[in-house]
DNA sequence: CTCCAGGAGTGTA
DNA sequence: TACACTCATGGA
């Protein structure tokens, strides 16, 4: 039972791997260091990219991509700035609450603290529940974790696999162990495979399929 | 005009 | 635990 999904999930990653319409995480996913991963991870929520991408060439051009500045800036000012990725004012409050927090704890050696309570601390932030938490787990401290995000979540009910956010998370580890790089092309892999062919207008199952099994 | 995007918080049963 | 509702701009 549990072992053929694991199955389905190690297969898929290799054909995915061999797929030329999904190039690596790093061009999926611009940034010019890791902070600005963090914002990017926020801006993101229920977003397309397009619109982050506005409102991260505004935050850069106003010297805000920093824990310091962020903190400094008003409010008000920073909704305005970000206002292009919606819901404006919540994710206003929340860029704050990450700015406070990277101003204490120096994103470089984010890597050497626990894991744990890396995460703890991470979903204490407003704004920062399981999804951006491992986002930036994944993507900024370096941590092996799969996103369960809704593309993922769609694309596996295609052949069958559903369940709790830990319960599908542990699926993938089984499936992939420790490799971090798997991780981030995994992710990397299923939004674009999502956004092809299985968002909430159309869920391709069929050709979903072709890819998973 | 209608529908949706790389979620999270709050309230209700 | 399980849903329904809210936040909001911009593109198809």
């Amino acid at each position: 039972m549990g072992s053929s999904k694991v199955s389905i999930i190690k297969e898929a990653y290799e054909l995915l791997s061999d797929n030329p319409e999904v190039a690596g995480w790093e061009a999926w996913w611009p940034a010019e260091g890791p902070f600005e991963r963090v914002v990017g991870a926020i801006l993101t929520q229920q977003t397309r990219w397009e619109n982050v991408d506005k409102a991260m060439s505004a935050l850069k051009e106003n010297g805000l991509l920093s824990p310091e500045a962020l903190s400094s800036v008003p409010l008000s000012g920073l909704e305005m700035i970000i206002r292009p990725v919606g819901f404006y004012r919540q994710k206003a409050v929340y860029i704050k609450g990450v700015a406070e927090y990277f101003s204490q704890h120096p994103i470089e050696d984010l890597h050497s603290m626990p894991p744990s309570r890396l995460r703890e601390d991470l979903l204490g932030l407003p704004g920062i529940g399981n999804e951006t938490a491992d986002v930036i787990m994944l993507y900024v401290a370096g941590h092996p974790r799969f996103i369960v995000d809704a593309y993922a979540r769609r694309i596996l009910e295609c052949v069958g696999i559903t369940g709790s956010y830990d319960e599908i998370q542990a699926l993938f580890k089984m499936a992939l162990g420790d490799d971090v790089e798997k991780y981030r092309r995994y992710h990397a892999y299923i939004v674009e495979l999502g956004k092809r062919h299985c968002n909430k207008k159309r869920c391709d199952c069929c050709a979903v399929k072709k890819y998973l099994e």
